[in-house]
DNA sequence: GTCCAATGGCTCGCTGACATACCTTTGGAG
DNA sequence: CTCCAAAGGTATGTCAGCGAGCCATTGGAC
């Protein structure tokens, strides 16, 4: 009964610990906070977080030793990004299952979102956002194009105005990136995304749904079939 | 920076045992084990949820005490689901953001999932799976309705062979049915929506994503009209 | 030059949750 | 009839994580 599987699987992923450090280097590796920026003052991120600021700071820890930030004290100063962001240590073999999984899930929200952004009305604020990550995505360098890309993909779920489903795209393309991370990023297929993106955005300021679903869903199936060629 | 929300939002939903409640609640008002069905072995079930018995214990207790289960010792003993299920209690009133954001995310996450269950190739096991949903949820009272439906809409999810994406189609319909136990249930909506499931698992089997996503949104559509008309 | 507000750094006692072990009940196998 | 495996029921010692408070450092405001 795979359902139950599905069910009862385990309610928590970890550790307080652990899964503090999976939601701070999930907002430095999408790109959310970039390198220079400033996290959160750890009173104010632990009460965000819902954990003890103990908790917090062991987390901050493991990030300073990983290298992905330094903190200052005094006033003015707080936990920096450092630029750059180190790579990320390529973990176990690829279970194919997992693979399939992971692309599964973010064809289905990410054409979600695209569909239902295009479909909503959006404000000035959220149009100009769009534009500002896809020119930042058309200008990024090979080191920083995994953020920024996903940056603006992140944005799209913005507009749909569903913390949710925002929430969901980020879970979705943390887990494709971890294995992103495996296969070699060529200038080549970096060109046909921004294309790609181009058309996505413009049929989302359009208006027109079926059209940024279909581009959107173009899109994704680029990269799934470049890692199902590394991977499998 | 409405990102940085989504991404720093709390780590845990709530403590161990609140979460195990949840998701025990989830598994039979979903319809996932129905009435007069056993749960799993406590130890085994504690060992799947990844908490103590102790903790696991607690929160049966209190689903006993809201009249879900009942729990009977000795071999060939377990903790067995009542029938009747009993009806919700509704909670506060509604937030127009939380039911725009749950009908978006129930919108992006089915859609998707109709979509890529008609994409694959479909075992024997599974298409009579969805069959038997099926027919289960045409065949069912008023009473238990919304549990078969649920249990129609899971095959589907199942159906596209992730489970991550299963997972979140069953969050989105937990959230949506709590909006839904607020409305009343009216024989003609039942019979449309029988007919609209038909569409659904009928272009699902015969392989056609773009059909049987169209059929899945008009199907959503449906209820999600509702909800806005009864609850804004 | 002095002050001070905001930040990171640290300590300690309390509680929730866990692992483990053992007890009690039940009904089929033999 | 007897036994015993599998299930729920209970007790206990340990530890991660929390809350709350205090200390140390810094750089701008005055």
């Amino acid at each position: 009964m795979p359902l139950q599987d599905a069910l009862f699987r385990p309610v928590r992923a970890g550790n307080a610990f652990e899964e503090t450090v999976e939601r701070l280097v999930q907002a430095i590796r999408l790109g959310v906070v970039g390198p220079g920026e400033r996290l959160p003052a750890e009173r104010e991120l632990a009460t965000r977080l819902g954990v003890s600021r103990v908790t917090l700071r062991e987390a901050i820890r493991s990030l300073q030793d990983a290298g992905y930030v330094e903190s200052r004290r005094g006033r003015y100063g707080g936990t920096f990004v450092n630029s750059p962001v180190p790579v990320a240590a390529p973990d176990r073999q690829v279970d194919p299952e997992e693979l399939a999984d992971a692309l599964t899930l973010r064809l289905a929200v990410e054409t979600g979102a695209a569909e239902c952004a295009a479909g909503r009305a959006l404000g000035a604020v959220e149009r100009r956002n769009l534009l500002t990550r896809l020119t930042e995505c058309r200008d990024a360098s090979l080191e920083e194009y995994r953020r920024k890309d996903s940056r603006l993909h992140l944005a799209i779920a913005e507009a749909t105005g569903s913390p949710s489903l925002t929430t969901a795209v980020a879970d979705a393309r943390m887990r494709t990136n971890a294995l992103l991370d495996r296969i070699p990023l060529l200038p080549p297929n970096l060109a046909h995304s921004n294309e790609q993106h181009e058309v996505i955005v413009t049929h989302i300021v359009a208006g027109d749904p079926e059209a940024a679903r279909r581009a959107m869903a173009e899109h994704l199936d680029g990269t799934a079939l470049l890692l199902r060629g590394f991977l499998s």
